[in-house]
DNA sequence: AACGAACTTTGACGTGGATCAAACGGGACT
DNA sequence: AGTCCCGTTTGATCCACGTCAAAGTTCGTT
């Protein structure tokens, strides 16, 4: 597994310190992307995108957490991805969305007209290969992930995915490799679910067995600690640490 | 569901007669590519990539079937990807591989020494352009794939699969819209099992229902005739058919 | 403080698919 | 023709997870 590439599209003067801004960027890349861009906000719950919608803009996730899901007629429902910030939306060259994208929190994002954003892509090679670099990560994950959904189990399933959210979080405020940590959780129990391909149920029962066996603790409903996260990695039956180590 | 985007790296003189060789090739990215090209075959059965192994090479499926798959320690398996003749393998910009390849049939794959292919496309933004295009079809494919495993009955993931292999099919030898089809199964029960996140019993007890409820016919163990593909798509829960008709 | 709405936990029970096991082709060798 | 090997089918049983139902928790509102 290759540690994802650090790299996203974002303006000069966005408000994203999550990540350090690519160093590869040029500084009249940023005052372009800068000279199209608008900012967006939405509530918990909003839906962003609807599947089949046309797509006139693309752009980066500043704040807040979405989720991307495919639905079934009968209501079934699955999601495909998760968006933290610095995280890109969108498919240029693509008009339609394939997928929900709704808020779980309240959400800013940095929007870039489509067009002019394409543009800019033609003219600047740079932009088109961070965006190819970012495609293949997000290609990764969906395939990590398609091995989650077909062949872990309900527990694995779980420590899986909060391997995944701690991992995140770890990147996202560095503290060095350690083997502890807390963080919280930004899903409910049925957006857990959507993810993992289980029940809301199922979900609860885990999180009780995890807790119970010692290998989280709960204080509140959302927020988690882990003491050990190398038994966490094993849990989730992974073969490595999933990159968190360094 | 956007229809997937026709469009490949090819150099000019490889075989591939499946699909149009992509229309906005320039002569002299062919030429470029033809010059960094080099032929290989691999026998059915035998791994063309290692999970981890340095990839020094990029190329295009030729002729024949092989699988891109995502392995556990206790041997669990998760096919993630199946490649085609005309599909891509490799990474530009990662030195590792992610996933296991290995040929199912007999292969011939098209190959660009990783390098000069790399230099190739930083020099030709249209090379990195269709790239970027692939990568996104593949995300849709991989996405789409997420909800079949996580949501869909062992029946719904059958009719499924089905659904793939006779869409693909049908667009490497078009025929219009019909509703009838017959092809072969590229797969060993085995092997759709790990696609399909199942086992090969509950495979081959799916197989033998849709024959009894006639929504397939087989000939042998690998001829499958479809007397109604609406019927099949049905039967796969999707909401739409799939991009098949048209 | 009392209420209600949304989320979560827990229990009892049913079932779809996994597991274990055995038999059944069909093609490639003697 | 026989037999070996590999893939496939089918049967019997089990269990992880889904389903249905009820109670508990948290938090915002009156």
């Amino acid at each position: 597994m290759n540690a994802p590439t650090i790299s996203h599209i974002s303006c000069a003067d966005c408000p994203i310190r999550h990540r350090a801004v690519c160093a590869r960027c040029e500084s009249d890349e940023l005052e372009a992307l800068d000279a199209i861009k608008y900012y967006r906000s939405y509530e918990a719950g909003q839906p962003i995108i609807w599947s089949g919608d046309v797509m006139n803009f693309v752009g980066s996730v500043v704040s807040g957490i979405a989720t991307l899901t495919q639905t079934m007629e009968d209501g079934r429902t699955q999601m495909v991805g998760l968006l933290l910030p610095s995280d890109f939306v969108g498919r240029p060259g693509r008009d339609g969305a394939a997928y929900n994208v709704v808020a779980t929190t309240d959400v800013v994002m940095c929007c870039f007209r489509k067009k002019p954003f394409e543009d800019l892509m033609a003219s600047t090679p740079h932009i088109a290969h961070r965006l190819l670099e970012m495609t293949l990560d997000e290609l990764d994950a969906a395939r990590e992930w398609m091995l989650v959904l077909g062949r872990k189990t309900a527990r694995e399933k779980i420590a899986s995915l909060l391997t995944i959210i701690a991992r995140r979080d770890a990147s996202l405020t560095p503290r060095g490799a350690v083997n502890e940590m807390t963080f919280d959780l930004p899903l409910t129990r049925e957006a857990m679910a959507d993810y993992l391909g289980l029940t809301l149920e199922t979900v609860s029962r885990q999180m009780s067995a995890l807790k119970k066996d010692g290998v989280i603790a709960l204080e509140g409903k959302r927020r988690v600690s882990v003491p050990d996260m190398g038994r966490l990695f094993e849990e989730a039956g992974d073969d490595s640490d999933g990159g968190y180590m360094s």
